[in-house]
DNA sequence: TGATATGTTATCTT
DNA sequence: CAAGATAACATATC
């Protein structure tokens, strides 16, 4: 599933894409996950491509009369991006939520099977809304080992897994880099936050740091359909207990169930 | 055929 | 009242 590894991965491949370049029409298909007023967009330049917790947000602007207007996509589970340089290239039409061309012939289009993702234009008062109630994102040089402390003091009774997957929380993570930050730094699932020891809280801020590092430079993990503009992630091979039987030191995995999601653990590895 | 997969949010419970 | 837990959404795949 497209998580902070995979959004990251494909908010680079669209930049080289679509960055400087004027839309000259834009089509919505789904009324009910893409907004309708993205059909008026006419004549507005991106200025930039980037990534918030699991958003890919594009800026637009229209020089002529300064005024401002972001693109925020949510993948969702299955939403992804097809990209083509001529017109001819036909985009697929099946499950199109929309499409947008560009100046220069180029096309990209947004399909999502399941419809859990989103297209959305907002204003930049309403964009800077939506960017606050997320937690920090991990990879930020301000994300240190105390920024963590700080949110853990909040979060006393909660669950460490489930608490690693709120976007309120921490920007970006999912079902599959949670358990994984989880298993490299030794903790079990069904831990509560304030069980935590001191030292728990520095290996689990490292694993989590290394963890989407790693993912990002092998472009993300490719299970079940995600795949970037440029093919699939590598990802998948180096996850440890995601869906996996046995974990790196070849004891047997254990599956439950927290919050309707899946949880790999070895009760091992992690204590 | 029914169980399974999950990001997000609305709603329920404690 | 708020924190925490859970249900609901959609649909291809096994």
């Amino acid at each position: 599933m497209p998580e902070l590894p995979e959004v990251e991965t494909i908010t680079r491949q669209l930049r080289k894409q679509v960055l400087g370049k004027k839309i000259v029409q834009a089509k919505t298909f789904d009324k009910r996950i893409a907004d309708h007023s993205i059909n008026k967009l006419v004549s507005l330049k991106i200025v930039k491509v980037w990534r918030r917790a699991k958003a890919v947000i594009i800026n637009l602007e229209d020089t002529l009369y300064d005024h401002k207007l972001f693109l925020v996509f949510r993948l969702g589970m299955t939403g992804h991006f097809h990209y083509a340089d001529k017109l001819e290239k036909q985009a697929p039409q099946e499950y199109l939520v929309a499409s947008f061309s560009f100046s220069d012939g180029s096309t990209l289009s947004f399909n999502d099977i399941r419809r859990f993702g989103s297209v959305r234009l907002y204003t930049e008062g309403k964009l800077k809304k939506i960017l606050d109630s997320f937690g920090p994102e991990p990879l930020s040089k301000g994300f240190m080992v105390g920024v963590l402390r700080v949110l853990f003091q909040k979060r006393k009774k909660a669950n460490i897994k489930v608490t690693l997957m709120d976007q309120k929380f921490i920007a970006g993570m999912g079902n599959i880099y949670a358990q994984e930050a989880l298993y490299i730094a030794g903790v079990d699932p069904r831990r509560k936050i304030e069980s935590l020891s001191s030292s728990e809280i520095s290996k689990l801020h490292h694993s989590l740091q290394r963890l989407l590092k790693l993912a990002i430079e092998k472009k993300g993990s490719s299970v079940d359909n995600y795949s970037h503009l440029e093919g699939s992630g590598d990802f998948q091979n180096y996850l440890l207990v995601y869906q996996r039987d046995v974990c790196p030191k070849k004891h047997k995995l254990v599956k439950i169930y927290q919050g309707g999601r899946g949880t790999f653990y070895c009760p091992k590895c992690q204590k």
